[in-house]
DNA sequence: AACACAGTTGACCAAGCAGTCAAGTTTGAT
DNA sequence: ATCAAACTTGACTGCTTGGTCAACTGTGTT
Protein backbone atom coordinates (compact mmCIF):
# COMPACT_ATOMS: atom_id res chain seq x y z
CA UNK A 1 0.00 0.00 0.00
CA UNK A 2 0.93 3.66 0.21
CA UNK A 3 3.28 3.56 -2.75
CA UNK A 4 2.44 5.43 -5.60
CA UNK A 5 -1.12 5.42 -5.21
CA UNK A 6 -2.82 8.34 -7.09
CA UNK A 7 -5.83 7.14 -5.67
CA UNK A 8 -7.11 9.66 -3.23
CA UNK A 9 -6.67 8.71 0.68
CA UNK A 10 -9.92 6.75 2.39
CA UNK A 11 -10.48 8.43 5.83
CA UNK A 12 -9.09 5.09 7.66
CA UNK A 13 -6.29 5.01 5.59
CA UNK A 14 -5.35 8.81 6.30
CA UNK A 15 -6.14 7.98 10.24
CA UNK A 16 -4.10 5.41 9.78
CA UNK A 17 -1.16 6.02 8.13
CA UNK A 18 -0.46 9.64 10.65
CA UNK A 19 -0.86 7.39 13.19
CA UNK A 20 1.90 5.58 12.69
CA UNK A 21 4.41 7.95 11.34
CA UNK A 22 3.72 9.23 14.54
CA UNK A 23 4.21 6.41 16.68
CA UNK A 24 7.62 5.26 14.40
CA UNK A 25 8.76 9.08 14.68
CA UNK A 26 8.15 8.96 18.57
CA UNK A 27 10.01 5.34 18.66
CA UNK A 28 12.73 6.21 15.60
CA UNK A 29 13.73 9.40 17.61
CA UNK A 30 14.18 8.13 20.85
CA UNK A 31 16.26 4.58 19.80
CA UNK A 32 17.52 5.37 16.26
CA UNK A 33 16.58 2.65 13.47
CA UNK A 34 17.67 -0.66 14.32
CA UNK A 35 16.90 0.46 18.24
CA UNK A 36 13.68 0.84 16.90
CA UNK A 37 11.12 -2.61 16.66
CA UNK A 38 7.59 -2.88 14.36
CA UNK A 39 6.20 -4.09 17.82
CA UNK A 40 6.92 -1.03 19.28
CA UNK A 41 5.72 1.44 16.46
CA UNK A 42 2.25 -0.83 16.61
CA UNK A 43 2.00 -0.94 19.75
CA UNK A 44 2.08 3.17 20.08
CA UNK A 45 -0.03 3.48 16.79
CA UNK A 46 -2.77 0.92 18.33
CA UNK A 47 -2.55 -1.70 15.70
CA UNK A 48 -1.54 -4.55 15.53
CA UNK A 49 1.78 -5.63 13.36
CA UNK A 50 0.98 -7.29 10.50
CA UNK A 51 -1.75 -4.21 10.27
CA UNK A 52 0.92 -1.79 9.86
CA UNK A 53 2.46 -3.48 7.42
CA UNK A 54 -0.63 -3.11 5.11
CA UNK A 55 0.21 0.09 5.25
CA UNK A 56 3.78 0.47 4.75
CA UNK A 57 6.19 -2.39 2.52
CA UNK A 58 8.63 -3.22 5.78
CA UNK A 59 10.32 -0.83 8.27
CA UNK A 60 12.89 0.81 6.16
CA UNK A 61 9.30 2.18 3.77
CA UNK A 62 8.03 3.71 7.29
CA UNK A 63 11.60 5.47 8.22
CA UNK A 64 12.01 6.26 4.37
CA UNK A 65 8.27 8.47 4.59
CA UNK A 66 9.08 10.08 7.57
CA UNK A 67 12.87 11.16 6.37
CA UNK A 68 11.70 12.45 3.11
CA UNK A 69 8.62 14.68 4.97
CA UNK A 70 11.59 15.74 7.47
CA UNK A 71 13.96 17.01 4.96
CA UNK A 72 11.91 19.32 3.28
CA UNK A 73 10.92 21.05 5.84
CA UNK A 74 14.15 20.80 6.91
CA UNK A 75 15.84 23.27 4.45
CA UNK A 76 12.80 26.09 4.48
CA UNK A 77 14.80 28.14 7.36
CA UNK A 78 17.63 28.29 5.19
CA UNK A 79 15.87 28.99 2.00
CA UNK A 80 14.18 32.00 3.53
CA UNK A 81 17.73 33.65 3.46
CA UNK A 82 16.80 36.42 1.71
CA UNK A 83 20.24 37.93 -0.34
CA UNK A 84 18.74 41.52 -0.80
CA UNK A 85 17.45 42.03 2.80
CA UNK A 86 19.72 43.29 5.29
CA UNK A 87 22.29 41.08 6.79
CA UNK A 88 22.22 40.80 10.34
CA UNK A 89 18.05 40.96 9.91
CA UNK A 90 18.16 38.30 7.48
CA UNK A 91 20.88 36.21 9.25
CA UNK A 92 19.19 36.77 13.13
CA UNK A 93 15.99 35.83 11.46
CA UNK A 94 17.24 32.22 9.96
CA UNK A 95 18.51 31.83 13.51
CA UNK A 96 15.44 32.41 15.49
CA UNK A 97 13.67 30.22 12.37
CA UNK A 98 16.40 27.41 13.15
CA UNK A 99 16.06 27.59 17.16
CA UNK A 100 12.04 27.44 16.80
CA UNK A 101 11.93 24.69 14.53
CA UNK A 102 14.45 23.12 16.88
CA UNK A 103 12.48 24.06 19.81
CA UNK A 104 9.03 22.87 17.91
CA UNK A 105 10.13 19.90 16.67
CA UNK A 106 12.70 18.06 19.40
CA UNK A 107 12.03 14.26 17.98
CA UNK A 108 12.78 15.59 14.35
CA UNK A 109 15.29 17.01 14.94
CA UNK A 110 16.31 13.88 16.53
CA UNK A 111 15.59 11.79 14.19
CA UNK A 112 18.10 13.43 11.56
CA UNK A 113 20.88 13.89 14.39
CA UNK A 114 20.80 10.49 14.84
CA UNK A 115 20.43 9.36 11.38
CA UNK A 116 23.78 11.84 10.81
CA UNK A 117 25.84 10.54 14.14
CA UNK A 118 25.88 6.91 12.37
CA UNK A 119 27.10 8.28 9.22
CA UNK A 120 23.97 9.76 7.01
CA UNK A 121 23.57 5.98 5.49
CA UNK A 122 19.93 6.90 4.15
CA UNK A 123 20.49 10.46 3.62
CA UNK A 124 23.97 10.66 1.96
CA UNK A 125 21.80 11.84 -1.08
CA UNK A 126 19.92 14.58 -0.02
CA UNK A 127 23.26 15.94 1.88
CA UNK A 128 25.11 15.64 -1.44
CA UNK A 129 22.82 17.13 -3.83
CA UNK A 130 19.80 19.57 -2.47
CA UNK A 131 20.94 20.40 0.86
CA UNK A 132 25.03 20.92 -0.53
CA UNK A 133 23.92 23.04 -3.79
CA UNK A 134 21.54 25.09 -0.99
CA UNK A 135 24.43 25.79 1.48
CA UNK A 136 26.67 26.87 -1.54
CA UNK A 137 24.24 29.13 -2.83
CA UNK A 138 23.41 30.88 0.67
CA UNK A 139 27.56 30.84 1.49
CA UNK A 140 28.12 32.97 -1.46
CA UNK A 141 25.26 35.63 -0.13
CA UNK A 142 26.67 35.91 2.92
CA UNK A 143 30.21 36.42 1.37
CA UNK A 144 28.98 39.38 -0.66
CA UNK A 145 27.74 39.90 2.22
CA UNK A 146 30.96 40.44 4.26
CA UNK A 147 32.48 41.95 1.22
CA UNK A 148 30.58 44.47 1.51
CA UNK A 149 31.03 45.12 5.01
CA UNK A 150 27.68 44.38 6.27
CA UNK A 151 28.99 42.02 8.66
CA UNK A 152 32.41 40.60 10.05
CA UNK A 153 34.47 38.28 7.40
CA UNK A 154 34.03 35.21 8.55
CA UNK A 155 34.14 31.56 6.67
CA UNK A 156 30.44 31.53 5.47
CA UNK A 157 30.33 27.51 5.61
CA UNK A 158 31.49 27.56 9.58
CA UNK A 159 29.40 30.44 10.28
CA UNK A 160 26.04 27.45 8.81
CA UNK A 161 27.78 24.78 10.53
CA UNK A 162 27.98 27.03 14.22
CA UNK A 163 24.78 28.02 13.52
CA UNK A 164 23.16 24.57 13.08
CA UNK A 165 25.42 23.27 16.27
CA UNK A 166 24.09 26.20 18.51
CA UNK A 167 20.45 25.86 17.52
CA UNK A 168 20.16 21.90 17.11
CA UNK A 169 22.17 21.81 20.11
CA UNK A 170 19.21 21.73 22.48
CA UNK A 171 16.77 19.67 21.22
CA UNK A 172 19.66 16.76 20.50
CA UNK A 173 21.53 16.69 23.34
CA UNK A 174 18.07 17.98 25.30
CA UNK A 175 19.25 15.21 27.81
CA UNK A 176 22.32 15.68 28.83
CA UNK A 177 21.30 19.65 29.18
CA UNK A 178 18.08 18.74 31.59
CA UNK A 179 20.11 16.21 33.62
CA UNK A 180 23.21 18.64 33.72
CA UNK A 181 21.08 21.55 35.00
CA UNK A 182 18.35 19.18 36.64
CA UNK A 183 15.98 21.27 39.05
CA UNK A 184 17.25 24.50 38.09
CA UNK A 185 15.00 24.54 34.85
CA UNK A 186 11.76 23.33 33.67
CA UNK A 187 12.83 23.06 29.86
CA UNK A 188 15.90 23.18 27.77
CA UNK A 189 15.55 25.62 25.56
CA UNK A 190 15.07 28.32 28.66
CA UNK A 191 17.29 31.13 27.88
CA UNK A 192 18.60 29.52 24.74
CA UNK A 193 16.59 32.20 22.42
CA UNK A 194 18.29 35.13 24.29
CA UNK A 195 21.59 33.77 24.38
CA UNK A 196 21.95 32.82 21.17
CA UNK A 197 20.76 36.02 20.13
CA UNK A 198 23.41 37.82 21.88
CA UNK A 199 26.19 35.39 20.98
CA UNK A 200 25.15 35.84 17.18
CA UNK A 201 24.87 39.84 17.67
CA UNK A 202 28.71 39.93 18.85
CA UNK A 203 29.89 37.60 16.28
CA UNK A 204 28.17 39.08 13.11
CA UNK A 205 29.30 43.37 13.98
CA UNK A 206 30.80 44.21 11.58
CA UNK B 1 36.81 -12.22 33.68
CA UNK B 2 38.19 -8.70 33.57
CA UNK B 3 35.73 -7.94 36.62
CA UNK B 4 36.68 -7.44 39.88
CA UNK B 5 40.33 -9.19 39.46
CA UNK B 6 43.20 -8.09 41.66
CA UNK B 7 45.40 -9.95 39.99
CA UNK B 8 47.40 -8.74 37.26
CA UNK B 9 47.14 -9.34 33.31
CA UNK B 10 48.80 -11.63 31.49
CA UNK B 11 50.30 -10.71 28.17
CA UNK B 12 47.29 -12.43 25.89
CA UNK B 13 44.49 -10.44 28.25
CA UNK B 14 46.02 -6.84 27.59
CA UNK B 15 46.23 -7.44 24.20
CA UNK B 16 43.20 -9.40 23.50
CA UNK B 17 40.83 -7.00 25.96
CA UNK B 18 42.29 -3.89 24.23
CA UNK B 19 42.02 -5.26 20.73
CA UNK B 20 37.70 -5.76 21.82
CA UNK B 21 38.00 -2.35 22.73
CA UNK B 22 39.46 -1.54 20.31
CA UNK B 23 37.20 -2.99 17.97
CA UNK B 24 33.54 -2.14 19.96
CA UNK B 25 34.42 1.43 19.84
CA UNK B 26 34.68 1.61 16.04
CA UNK B 27 31.66 -0.44 16.04
CA UNK B 28 29.54 0.96 18.17
CA UNK B 29 30.37 4.61 18.18
CA UNK B 30 29.33 3.78 14.11
CA UNK B 31 26.01 2.02 14.68
CA UNK B 32 25.24 2.69 18.32
CA UNK B 33 24.72 0.11 21.06
CA UNK B 34 21.48 -1.58 19.71
CA UNK B 35 22.70 -1.17 16.06
CA UNK B 36 26.06 -3.04 16.94
CA UNK B 37 26.65 -7.27 17.20
CA UNK B 38 28.76 -8.87 19.00
CA UNK B 39 29.70 -10.86 15.91
CA UNK B 40 30.59 -7.27 14.23
CA UNK B 41 33.04 -6.35 17.19
CA UNK B 42 34.54 -10.37 17.27
CA UNK B 43 35.49 -9.89 13.60
CA UNK B 44 37.32 -6.67 13.92
CA UNK B 45 39.06 -8.02 16.68
CA UNK B 46 39.77 -11.10 14.99
CA UNK B 47 38.41 -12.66 17.87
CA UNK B 48 35.56 -15.68 17.64
CA UNK B 49 32.61 -14.64 19.60
CA UNK B 50 32.83 -16.85 22.45
CA UNK B 51 36.43 -15.91 22.88
CA UNK B 52 34.93 -12.17 23.30
CA UNK B 53 32.48 -13.33 26.12
CA UNK B 54 35.42 -15.08 27.67
CA UNK B 55 36.70 -11.35 28.03
CA UNK B 56 33.78 -9.67 28.97
CA UNK B 57 30.29 -10.91 30.77
CA UNK B 58 28.47 -9.86 27.54
CA UNK B 59 27.58 -6.42 25.51
CA UNK B 60 26.50 -4.68 27.64
CA UNK B 61 29.75 -5.29 29.90
CA UNK B 62 32.06 -3.47 26.46
CA UNK B 63 29.85 -0.86 25.94
CA UNK B 64 30.36 0.47 29.92
CA UNK B 65 33.94 -0.56 29.78
CA UNK B 66 34.16 1.47 27.36
CA UNK B 67 31.94 4.43 28.44
CA UNK B 68 33.68 4.44 31.73
CA UNK B 69 37.32 4.74 30.37
CA UNK B 70 35.62 7.35 28.26
CA UNK B 71 33.98 9.81 30.60
CA UNK B 72 36.76 10.34 32.90
CA UNK B 73 38.71 11.77 29.80
CA UNK B 74 36.01 13.52 29.31
CA UNK B 75 35.86 15.52 32.33
CA UNK B 76 39.83 16.52 32.00
CA UNK B 77 39.45 19.71 29.98
CA UNK B 78 36.98 21.22 31.71
CA UNK B 79 38.38 20.08 35.22
CA UNK B 80 41.22 21.95 34.57
CA UNK B 81 39.97 25.72 34.27
CA UNK B 82 42.09 27.29 36.47
CA UNK B 83 40.21 29.75 38.72
CA UNK B 84 42.79 31.51 39.83
CA UNK B 85 44.16 32.33 35.66
CA UNK B 86 42.70 35.13 33.40
CA UNK B 87 39.06 34.80 32.26
CA UNK B 88 39.73 34.82 28.56
CA UNK B 89 42.91 32.39 28.71
CA UNK B 90 41.55 29.64 30.66
CA UNK B 91 38.34 30.11 28.58
CA UNK B 92 40.07 29.64 25.01
CA UNK B 93 42.09 27.18 26.41
CA UNK B 94 39.71 25.03 27.33
CA UNK B 95 38.03 25.74 23.84
CA UNK B 96 41.25 24.53 22.67
CA UNK B 97 41.36 21.54 24.65
CA UNK B 98 37.77 20.96 23.63
CA UNK B 99 38.51 20.94 19.94
CA UNK B 100 41.61 18.92 19.96
CA UNK B 101 40.08 16.35 22.04
CA UNK B 102 36.92 16.32 19.68
CA UNK B 103 39.77 16.62 16.33
CA UNK B 104 41.93 13.22 17.81
CA UNK B 105 38.86 11.14 19.34
CA UNK B 106 35.65 11.52 16.94
CA UNK B 107 34.84 7.83 17.73
CA UNK B 108 34.71 8.54 21.43
CA UNK B 109 32.36 11.67 21.02
CA UNK B 110 30.16 9.89 18.75
CA UNK B 111 29.77 6.95 21.15
CA UNK B 112 29.00 9.25 23.62
CA UNK B 113 26.63 11.42 20.97
CA UNK B 114 25.35 8.33 20.59
CA UNK B 115 24.27 7.99 23.66
CA UNK B 116 22.83 11.21 24.41
CA UNK B 117 20.76 11.58 21.52
CA UNK B 118 19.06 8.60 22.68
CA UNK B 119 17.93 10.22 26.15
CA UNK B 120 21.65 9.07 27.52
CA UNK B 121 20.06 5.64 29.56
CA UNK B 122 23.07 4.38 30.50
CA UNK B 123 24.89 7.58 31.54
CA UNK B 124 21.80 9.60 33.22
CA UNK B 125 23.92 8.90 36.65
CA UNK B 126 27.15 10.18 35.21
CA UNK B 127 25.65 13.37 33.78
CA UNK B 128 23.40 13.85 36.93
CA UNK B 129 26.44 13.07 39.20
CA UNK B 130 29.82 14.15 38.38
CA UNK B 131 29.19 16.24 35.31
CA UNK B 132 26.72 18.24 37.34
CA UNK B 133 28.77 19.09 40.33
CA UNK B 134 31.81 20.14 37.83
CA UNK B 135 29.65 22.01 35.31
CA UNK B 136 28.31 23.84 38.58
CA UNK B 137 31.28 24.56 40.37
CA UNK B 138 33.23 25.98 36.89
CA UNK B 139 29.75 27.74 36.04
CA UNK B 140 30.13 29.92 39.56
CA UNK B 141 33.80 30.08 38.42
CA UNK B 142 32.36 31.47 35.17
CA UNK B 143 29.82 33.73 36.55
CA UNK B 144 33.08 35.36 39.40
CA UNK B 145 35.39 36.81 36.32
CA UNK B 146 31.66 37.92 34.44
CA UNK B 147 30.57 39.71 37.81
CA UNK B 148 34.57 41.34 38.01
CA UNK B 149 34.45 42.34 34.25
CA UNK B 150 37.11 39.88 32.89
CA UNK B 151 34.44 39.05 30.36
CA UNK B 152 31.31 39.73 28.49
CA UNK B 153 28.02 38.84 31.13
CA UNK B 154 26.50 36.15 29.57
CA UNK B 155 24.82 33.10 30.82
CA UNK B 156 27.18 30.54 32.07
CA UNK B 157 25.44 27.18 31.53
CA UNK B 158 24.41 28.23 28.03
CA UNK B 159 28.02 29.46 27.41
CA UNK B 160 28.98 26.16 28.37
CA UNK B 161 26.85 24.00 26.29
CA UNK B 162 28.11 26.35 23.41
CA UNK B 163 30.95 25.23 23.56
CA UNK B 164 30.10 21.49 23.80
CA UNK B 165 28.02 22.26 20.82
CA UNK B 166 30.47 23.81 18.87
CA UNK B 167 33.94 22.17 19.38
CA UNK B 168 31.66 18.73 19.21
CA UNK B 169 29.88 19.31 15.96
CA UNK B 170 32.36 19.20 13.98
CA UNK B 171 32.82 14.95 14.75
CA UNK B 172 29.73 14.39 15.73
CA UNK B 173 27.80 15.47 12.42
CA UNK B 174 31.07 14.96 10.63
CA UNK B 175 29.14 12.75 7.78
CA UNK B 176 26.84 16.01 7.22
CA UNK B 177 29.85 18.56 6.96
CA UNK B 178 31.65 15.98 4.62
CA UNK B 179 28.87 15.84 2.38
CA UNK B 180 28.16 19.58 2.15
CA UNK B 181 31.39 20.59 1.51
CA UNK B 182 32.71 17.36 -0.61
CA UNK B 183 35.53 17.88 -2.57
CA UNK B 184 36.24 21.25 -0.71
CA UNK B 185 38.13 20.72 1.83
CA UNK B 186 39.98 17.51 2.89
CA UNK B 187 39.20 17.15 6.82
CA UNK B 188 36.04 18.32 8.49
CA UNK B 189 37.87 19.79 11.44
CA UNK B 190 39.56 22.14 8.76
CA UNK B 191 39.43 25.71 9.79
CA UNK B 192 37.48 24.58 12.89
CA UNK B 193 39.99 26.01 15.23
CA UNK B 194 40.67 29.57 14.05
CA UNK B 195 37.01 30.13 13.18
CA UNK B 196 35.59 28.75 16.83
CA UNK B 197 38.50 30.80 18.31
CA UNK B 198 37.17 34.14 16.53
CA UNK B 199 33.34 33.60 17.60
CA UNK B 200 34.66 33.13 21.23
CA UNK B 201 37.29 36.42 20.98
CA UNK B 202 34.14 38.20 19.63
CA UNK B 203 31.79 36.90 22.49
CA UNK B 204 33.64 36.56 25.43
CA UNK B 205 35.59 40.76 24.89
CA UNK B 206 33.93 42.47 27.96
C1' DA C 1 -29.81 -7.17 0.83
C1' DA C 2 -25.91 -8.22 -1.50
C1' DC C 3 -21.46 -7.78 -2.91
C1' DA C 4 -16.79 -6.17 -3.70
C1' DC C 5 -13.21 -4.43 -1.61
C1' DA C 6 -10.86 -2.17 2.43
C1' DG C 7 -9.20 -3.24 6.67
C1' DT C 8 -7.65 -6.45 10.42
C1' DT C 9 -5.29 -10.16 12.86
C1' DG C 10 -3.67 -14.75 15.15
C1' DA C 11 -0.57 -17.97 13.98
C1' DC C 12 3.38 -18.80 11.87
C1' DC C 13 8.23 -18.69 9.69
C1' DA C 14 13.13 -17.78 8.91
C1' DA C 15 16.95 -15.04 10.12
C1' DG C 16 19.68 -12.82 13.36
C1' DC C 17 21.43 -12.46 17.68
C1' DA C 18 23.30 -12.80 22.71
C1' DG C 19 24.94 -16.03 25.31
C1' DT C 20 26.36 -21.26 26.83
C1' DC C 21 29.06 -25.34 27.01
C1' DA C 22 31.89 -29.18 26.57
C1' DA C 23 35.84 -30.40 24.52
C1' DG C 24 39.85 -28.97 22.74
C1' DT C 25 44.72 -26.38 22.42
C1' DT C 26 48.32 -23.27 24.19
C1' DT C 27 51.20 -21.26 27.75
C1' DG C 28 54.37 -20.90 31.24
C1' DA C 29 56.01 -22.16 35.78
C1' DT C 30 58.41 -26.01 37.90
C1' DA D 1 58.77 -33.13 30.39
C1' DT D 2 54.76 -32.36 33.18
C1' DC D 3 50.76 -30.27 34.58
C1' DA D 4 47.44 -26.87 35.90
C1' DA D 5 45.66 -22.90 34.52
C1' DA D 6 44.78 -19.89 30.69
C1' DC D 7 42.90 -19.62 26.42
C1' DT D 8 40.02 -20.93 22.27
C1' DT D 9 36.09 -22.52 19.55
C1' DG D 10 32.36 -25.34 16.86
C1' DA D 11 28.05 -26.46 17.79
C1' DC D 12 24.13 -25.31 20.04
C1' DT D 13 20.07 -22.90 22.56
C1' DG D 14 16.49 -19.78 23.29
C1' DC D 15 14.72 -15.46 22.35
C1' DT D 16 13.68 -11.43 19.46
C1' DT D 17 12.23 -9.56 15.40
C1' DG D 18 10.87 -8.41 10.43
C1' DG D 19 7.83 -10.13 7.56
C1' DT D 20 3.95 -13.50 5.51
C1' DC D 21 -0.53 -15.53 4.98
C1' DA D 22 -5.00 -17.29 5.10
C1' DA D 23 -9.01 -16.35 7.17
C1' DC D 24 -11.90 -13.11 9.16
C1' DT D 25 -14.64 -8.53 9.86
C1' DG D 26 -16.15 -3.76 8.56
C1' DT D 27 -17.60 -0.35 5.05
C1' DG D 28 -19.99 1.76 1.67
C1' DT D 29 -22.13 1.48 -2.88
C1' DT D 30 -25.76 -0.20 -5.69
Amino acid sequence: MVRSDKKPLTRIQKQNISAILYAALEVFSAHGFRGSTLDQIANKAGLSKPNVLYYFNGKEAIHVALLSDLLDTWLDPLRALNPNGNAQDELLAYIRRKLELSRNFPRESRLFANEIVQGAPRIENFLKGELRILVDEKAAVIAQWMDAGQIAELDPYHLIFSIWALTQHYSDFEAQIRFVRADNITAPHDGAQSFVETIFNKVLAP
